[in-house]
DNA sequence: GCTGTTATGAAATTTAAATTCACTATTTAG
DNA sequence: CTAAATAGTGAATTTAAATTTCATAACAGC
């Protein structure tokens, strides 16, 4: 069994009645499904063609066309890739943890492909582009994400801010207005500093883009613009390791994203930054 | 070259002026080619639709979700394998620029295998094992990494501390001694702030573990132990996006290493940590 | 029993792929 | 040297697929 069906199999109990008959249907026909259009699939599994997209979001994958794609790899990956630590074993050395985390890490980074949705990024660019201030925020694991990013839209000279502390949070967040972006960054999206944040940097009018899992999560709902990560495996032991993987995904593609924008801009202060950097020699 | 790809390169002399230009921007490009609609293809190889309809069945292809799909099969088949930006170009969306960073992050992560050596991996991990303190430091793109490691060693018990600030580390590194690991983060392993620190902590006794790329640089000269990164390509414009992830993926080797040596014993810990969680609703 | 929420499919909209058609440039036949 | 034939092209259209919106029905909580 591999990983996306066993993911299928996995969420089937939760899913609801007529997604279940389309998770069944996959299941049971896996090989045809990649070649057929929302309508067929709607009609062969007895329900609506709405139900289809609703049936796709539900298993974490941003549309119909990236779940078909994810099936098709699904299939001939005959592979039985190890697409989380399960197989973790008590002689591992460290080198061979060494290669678990590789192809671990690799594999969260490819799935994230099967989550983002095009125009939610675009739109995400777009409110960045024209912002005035962009604050990102995340904690544990996502703190990671919020750090790299702050770094980098810096360095692109914007103002960007970011901080673990809640407490200043809360101080910065009065000054926001519809010009600036509140990046919140969870995987679960049920967070609740992430999420009190998120709605007081709304109401002072700012756009909230979330970085987040497709799911049912208060953030995903609340959030303007959504850039979804995969659901990749969560184990206590791995912690967010994978999740952070695709967290700076995202953030390095609005990175280039912008830089793309506004590079020429600000290529000669890039020069200016790296010669005074070597007159200093550090 | 693979079998659709050269198949393109054969027929690209007899195909017409427009359908060359797609042949060549598609042997360019290739692994952007498969999220591309016919419209995008067209802009960017400078034609319009209808041609890039024609194009396909040129190439003997029927549809062209059909040629999108082939093109796929075929490089995940072969690696072509950009590490780099190089292909960046004017036109690129943002949803191209973000399957490029999957595919540079990916390759850059695969690549970490090749320069890691065993021998200093098993070394490091038992340093760190046995270590009373643990410094990471790392400036500009490594500061991220460097503040992962603090935050995941410290989820496992140990006394671990990171800093930007260069005087803060002059105050900590004073303290420190034999049984302490000093872990010096920087991509070209000339950085001039790191090396003072990682000179003055081996001075105090600390053991000095180097996560830099192999050269000859003076960290990787001076450090006790090496933990190579591979020499993934550098750019102005992507500053450091691709050797970041391939710190973290050090890092996270080293903290799956040592949660695996210490795990049973952090494990009450981490139930702890997680209902206290869930109690405080965060 | 009312109210808010969730699940659902029908219909509408949006988007992508493929086809048609008209125009141009070039070649070929007379 | 001209006229007809032909190939190559893109604009506009058609067709088809994917996605969103909206109204309704079922249900849970009060």
């Amino acid at each position: 069994m591999t990983s996306l069906m066993q993911k299928i199999k996995d969420v089937l109990p939760q899913l609801s009645e007529a997604e279940g008959r389309i998770g069944d249907y996959v299941l049971e026909n896996p090989e045809a499904v990649p070649h057929m259009t929302t309508k067929e699939l709607a009609q062969k599994s007895g329900v609506s063609e709405a139900t289809i997209i609703r049936f796709c979001k539900s298993i974490g994958i941003g549309s119909f066309k990236s779940f078909k794609l994810a099936l098709m790899k699904d299939l001939t990956l005959t592979d039985t890739s190890l697409t989380d630590f399960s197989v973790l074993n008590k002689k591992d050395s460290p080198y061979d943890l060494f290669h678990k985390v590789i192809h671990v890490n690799k594999s969260a980074i490819e799935s994230c492909a099967d989550s983002m949705d095009r125009k939610e990024l675009a739109k995400a660019v777009e409110a960045i582009q024209y912002a005035n201030k962009i604050v990102f925020f995340g904690v544990g694991g996502s703190s990671t994400a919020a750090v790299d990013a702050q770094y980098k839209f810096t360095k692109l000279g914007y103002h960007s801010i970011t901080s673990l502390d809640f407490h200043y949070m809360l101080s910065i967040i009065p000054h926001l207005t519809e010009n600036d972006v509140f990046v919140a960054i969870s995987t679960s999206g049920k967070t609740k500093d992430v999420l009190e944040l998120t709605r007081f940097a709304q109401r002072k009018g700012a756009t909230a883009i979330a970085i987040t899992t497709l799911s049912k999560s208060p953030l995903y709902k609340e959030a303007d613009i959504r850039l979804c990560t995969p659901n990749v495996e969560q184990d206590f032991r791995i912690g967010s390791i994978p999740s952070r993987m695709t967290q700076l995904t995202v953030i390095d593609t609005l990175y280039m994203s912008i830089f793309h924008h506004v590079g020429e801009k600000v290529l000669q202060q890039y020069y200016d930054a790296r010669s005074e950097m070597e007159n200093l020699r550090r």
